[in-house]
DNA sequence: TTGTGTTTTATTGCCTCC
DNA sequence: GGAGGCAATAAAACACAA
């Protein structure tokens, strides 16, 4: 059947086809119209160079088009709507990628913290072994220790000391943040629903990294934090262009915003983030990141 | 041809700014 | 208070598989 679809009726495609558009509006009056290739091409072009429309320049396009200003309007209205989505969805598959990356980092400084406690527990019952001598106590001195001279032996156990202190540290600085972390998500400005304030939520991990002296300055977590910055300067790109140079570039996410991921800025969000979402992950981020 | 999913155009209601 | 923006939504137009 195809119902009106061989015959194309876009809406007022030119001031000359405004007779028979009276034609289409006697058949068929209140029916929506497509607009044409062309006029989506003049919008697009239009909408790139600025993705506001102002009083002036709504009337010269609608005048340039053949269409009414308020068709001009709604089309810049629709179009930011599935620019704001498109660059959403992008930017939460950025955050995706770099939040598992970095969970998977922070995985692993767990199991090294691991290690390093039986490391430590290890030595020091060795110590205490060393420090009660008896004849069992001696005997029980394998071979590469007997070896070790006794600079060394100190040494290593100081450094022992260290890394328990250390490991001691993170855990505290770990536990510290999932208590914040919790609270905010009981009191926060969600009012009982189901969303984290983005530092909240990343500052478990972050600090986490942070406190724990495994990173020298300068080291992987720095890395971490300028290498991963996403989002850009703002900039509206065609999202038909979806290939090379798409909307790269014009994130939704301000640049402060990848701070928050990790932690260089504690970032603040971009004031049009605070009026969007204000200033909080949405519900389905949320989810995913504690699902 | 039909059913269904997606895209596009348009409306409504609320909010903010001047 | 009016203008303009946005989110949510409706509905027409369109695409496509069966």
């Amino acid at each position: 059947m195809e119902e009106g679809r061989g015959v194309k009726r876009p809406f007022f495609t030119s001031p000359d086809d405004l007779l028979e558009e009276e034609y289409y509006d006697e058949q068929l009056p209140e029916k929506k119209r497509r607009l044409t290739p062309e006029q989506v091409h003049l919008l697009e072009k239009s909408f790139e160079e600025e993705n506001k429309l102002e009083p002036e320049r709504k009337t010269e396009l609608a005048r340039k088009l053949g269409l009414q200003p308020r068709q001009v309007a709604v089309w810049f209205q629709n179009r930011r709507a599935r620019w704001k989505t498109k660059t959403l969805e992008r930017d939460f598959d950025r955050l995706k990628a770099s939040f598992d990356a970095l969970r998977a980092d922070h995985d692993a400084l767990l199991q090294d913290n691991h290690r390093l406690r039986s490391q430590v527990v290890t030595l020091t019952e060795k110590m205490q072994e060393k420090e009660a001598p008896g004849p069992a106590g001696g005997a029980a001195m394998d071979a590469s220790e007997q070896l070790q001279p006794p600079e060394d032996q100190a040494k290593a156990s100081v450094d022992a000391e260290e890394q328990m202190a250390a490991a001691e540290a993170f855990d505290e600085a770990l536990l510290l943040q999932q208590v914040k972390a919790e609270d905010r998500l009981s009191t926060g400005s969600g009012a009982g629903s189901a969303v984290l304030d983005a530092d909240a939520l990343l500052a478990v991990v972050d600090s986490s990294v942070e406190s724990y002296s495994y990173f020298p300055p300068g080291g992987a977590a720095d890395e971490y934090h300028h290498d991963c910055v996403m989002g850009g300067a703002g900039g509206i790109q065609s999202e038909e262009d979806d290939g090379a140079g798409s909307d790269e570039g014009c994130s939704y996410l301000p640049d402060d915003d990848a701070g928050v991921l990790f932690g260089a800025g504690h970032g603040h969000h971009h004031a049009e983030d605070e009026e969007e979402d204000g200033g909080q992950i949405s519900w389905w981020m949320w989810n995913w990141s504690t699902s």
